[in-house]
DNA sequence: TGACGACTAGTGGTATGACCACTTACCAGA
DNA sequence: TCTGGTAAGTGGTCATACCACTAGTCGTCA
């Protein structure tokens, strides 16, 4: 499995450089890229490999190509779609600081609702998911994994695709910051509680309560990250 | 401006006619579809051209592609980010009837707490752009284009970056539907009220109220097409 | 007989080089 | 001065050959 040496795929390499010299600035928003055939020739790639880049890289809000024109660079904060965050995770580093905030505080709005409308409609699927909370390895990546899996259920039960959809967008950045978080033990057991506290409003059928449990914890989260960075 | 009847590029052919087909179950979730060479064969289009439409659609989340192994259809209401909804929209008659009570359910989650953030840190543009609202011409699009204005800019002073970028995920949807819903005048008279309400409460810097306003406009809102489509 | 390993067909990935189509700006003619 | 054509630059497409990965086959060896 040669993960950090791997000597990248043509294709993955141009993406990864063009990204990059975009988010240091070489290619700045507002500014063009160089011609195709040139821009090939710099990356060492040949022209039809660097268009399929340029393909993804443009669906996902990067960049904007027209006939016969330069290829444009965006403000991809301003044009660009949730789709650039699993791209951007793979690019630690140029990661705002302050995205992880942002997204608690973004989840702090949706989650509570997720639950409320999860728990009214169907509870069976969440009281067995909930239930496998009690014998979770005392590891980072059980911990995550199985957080991630209860977003991902409270959304499908919500019966509103479009959660789900946009925390498809957010997993890669997730599973990684995530990672980190759940190092720690306090974090563990404080999720532990979450999810206990969760499945006895479940339980008890009381849709309010459920939605009132999430929102507690997911405040709480917010708001404790932002102290963290804050000092 | 040939905007109906353009033969298509087909790089454009080729989309339009693969999210068909996987949209009418020629391709359905979870089968592959055929090798590069026949597929492209098929379409009337050369492999590099094809690989390009493929390799977007692989970003947008249609499908899952592998060196060595055939392309696969994945279910993209389940792995599929906020992407595929600007090309979704594209193929009217496939979205999904309640996509636009889902999107006001949604939207009634993070509006109000946009609309918190953005008056409490920044009132100027915004009251700026609220004036404006009176000398609105009595047309669909002015109000359309209006009204999705006002949605970026609540956005964009909130501070966080996410808000503005889901909702540039459903932009074309947004501008696609809002076309016929501002046709009726009442619906335009009742958008009136809501920006002279908005208005007065950002001018006494009143962030709770108006919130507030734009809550109880967001629900109100959802539970009118709710209760339009439910007869 | 069973397990291992090379072989091979099928599929995606990349490379060349030529040509088509759109955009722009420059320049010649009215 | 205005107009229209012309040429250069850029993206869009084509055609074909070859490289690289996967999975199933089949022969070999213990």
């Amino acid at each position: 499995m040669n993960n950090s040496a791997g000597p990248l795929r043509p294709t993955k390499f141009a993406e990864h450089k063009l990204v990059s010299s975009i988010l240091d600035g070489t290619y700045p928003p507002g500014s063009t890229l160089p011609a195709e055939r040139a821009l090939a020739g710099e990356l060492g790639v040949t022209r039809p490999t660097l268009r399929e880049t340029l393909k993804q890289m443009e669906t996902e809000g990067w960049i904007t190509i027209a006939h016969g024109k330069p290829t444009l660079v965006n403000d991809y904060l301003k044009t660009g779609g949730l789709g650039i965050l699993s791209t951007l995770t793979r690019h630690k580093g140029y990661v705002p600081s302050d995205f992880v905030s942002h997204f608690l505080e973004l989840r702090s709005a949706l989650m509570p609702r997720m639950a409320l409308f999860a728990v009214w409609e169907e509870r069976d699927s969440l009281l067995a998911y909930l239930k496998e909370a009690e014998g979770l390895d005392e590891t980072s990546e059980a911990y995550v994994t199985y957080d991630w899996g209860l977003h991902l259920i409270l959304a499908d039960l919500s019966g509103n695709p479009f959660y789900r959809m946009i925390l498809n967008d957010f997993g890669e950045m997730y599973l990684h910051m995530g990672g980190l978080y759940f190092e720690e033990d306090a974090h563990r057991r404080e999720s532990s509680a979450y999810y206990e506290a969760l499945l006895e409003a479940v339980e008890a059928k009381d849709c309010n309560g459920a939605s009132e449990v999430v929102r507690q914890t997911m405040e709480q989260a917010s708001a404790l990250w932002k102290s963290m960075m804050g000092t």
